[in-house]
DNA sequence: GTTTTCAGTGAACACTTGTTGACATTGGAT
DNA sequence: ATCCAATGTCAACAAGTGTTCACTGAAAAC
């Protein structure tokens, strides 16, 4: 009699995992792969489930025991790259922050940062006005709450204390929006082109010191003299 | 017998049109469907040609008459968008310039542009990071030209004479970055929510009133003192 | 030790997709 | 008036899609 070939959740590991421990891991593996598929030119939506869990390594219905539709998929992405985003901030405030070229040294780590976890960057970039209208959304709110994030920061490093929280927030909004273009032009580059890293580099932080000049010289009240 | 039905090219004209017109014409139909299907919210790579063809009114066939694929398309489409954006300048360059409060004013005209072309922006903006490696390529040499436009505008006005073209350059394009990030929010509002919209646009006045405040006090040459 | 729960499997469905080839119709050059 | 090229239509294809259903096997609960 010919036996059912016998299901292996997992197949290539040898520690005995919980059953709780083992769904969260193929879970991964399908956020996983849809990085991995984005990286490769797939824009979000237009992977197909099946291909993801094809790249996942798992038959297509295994899908559904975690995730409703695509949809829902893509938010629970959206929230793992925001993680990422915070991720960034709290090690650059564990850093210190040197008191000289200050913006010099905060891009080449920044750059790392990008060039270290490509995928997450691209996705972020990619689907922050390409996917649907529910995960725009998403992205907005998690580059709302960065952005909130950076204006305590800056606060709390003692600048401009004369300038209400709105004030501070509309230049951090401008200053993470130059940051994720940059990693999107960044990531765009062909693979080894230093002299055109080094121009965008260039580019990139002259425009945060002009940022930042702006800001320093801005009135803290714009209506009354 | 059973004759089949007759080719209706253009079933709602009654203008006898040229032939090379008429081809023109559904070529347009096409592009438009694109863009209309897109302001849907179909991010473009999930645009699939069937849809494409059915929202056109031609049959999938048709298509290849005008485009070899999807990919082709979207490179005209970009086109056409980049043409819409280079006419807002010469707009503007026409209108002349307000001696006083000129960003708010300039905010106020590009925004009531944005509005009247929403799904070339919406384009525009979604498939800059989100389109095929092609896609996003002749769109960052678009927004490119666009730029040097802008800045050999500003360098007519007698902005800042003293800057090399780099630095303008470097400049302009912080300011498109941001003009482009503004109208991918101001499309995504809710549909009539004025207060936000306010909110926004007096953001967005604020983030170029910054930047141009950075740019009167950059220095010529950073380097040296 | 028995039972239950549940992540994962495989086969099947109804459907849409891109692309091809063989016609039709017609504007424009001859 | 006649032919040609080009624009468009129809029918058909293989391949891929999302989703369903009944089933399995082992971890967890009893």
């Amino acid at each position: 009699m010919a036996m059912k070939l016998p299901s292996r959740p997992v197949p290539l590991d040898g520690e005995p995992l919980g059953r709780g421990a083992r769904k969260q891991l193929t879970r991964e593996r399908l956020l996983d792969a849809a990085l991995t598929l984005m990286s490769r030119g797939h824009s979000f939506p237009s992977l197909s489930l099946r291909e993801l869990t094809r790249e996942a390594g798992v038959v297509p219905t295994a899908f559904y025991r975690h995730f409703r539709d695509m949809d829902e998929l893509g938010l629970a992405l959206v929230e793992e790259c925001g993680l990422t985003l915070r991720r960034l901030l709290r090690e650059a405030r564990k850093g210190g922050v040197p008191t000289h070229d200050i913006i010099r040294h905060s891009v080449a780590i920044y750059l790392q940062y990008v060039r270290a976890h490509p995928r997450q960057f691209r996705a972020a970039t990619s689907e922050r006005s390409g996917g649907s209208p529910a995960m725009r959304q998403a992205i907005r709110t998690e580059v709302g709450h960065f952005v909130r994030e950076m204006a305590q920061d800056l606060r709390q490093l003692g600048f401009r204390p004369d300038l209400p929280s709105e004030t501070l927030e509309m230049i951090c909004s401008l200053v993470v929006n130059t940051m994720l273009n940059a990693a999107s032009d960044i990531l765009d580059l062909p693979p080894e082109q230093p002299q055109l890293a080094r121009e965008l580099e260039a580019n990139f932080v002259g425009q945060l010191r002009l940022i930042f000049l702006g800001a320093e010289q801005w009135r803290a009240e714009p209506g009354a003299p």
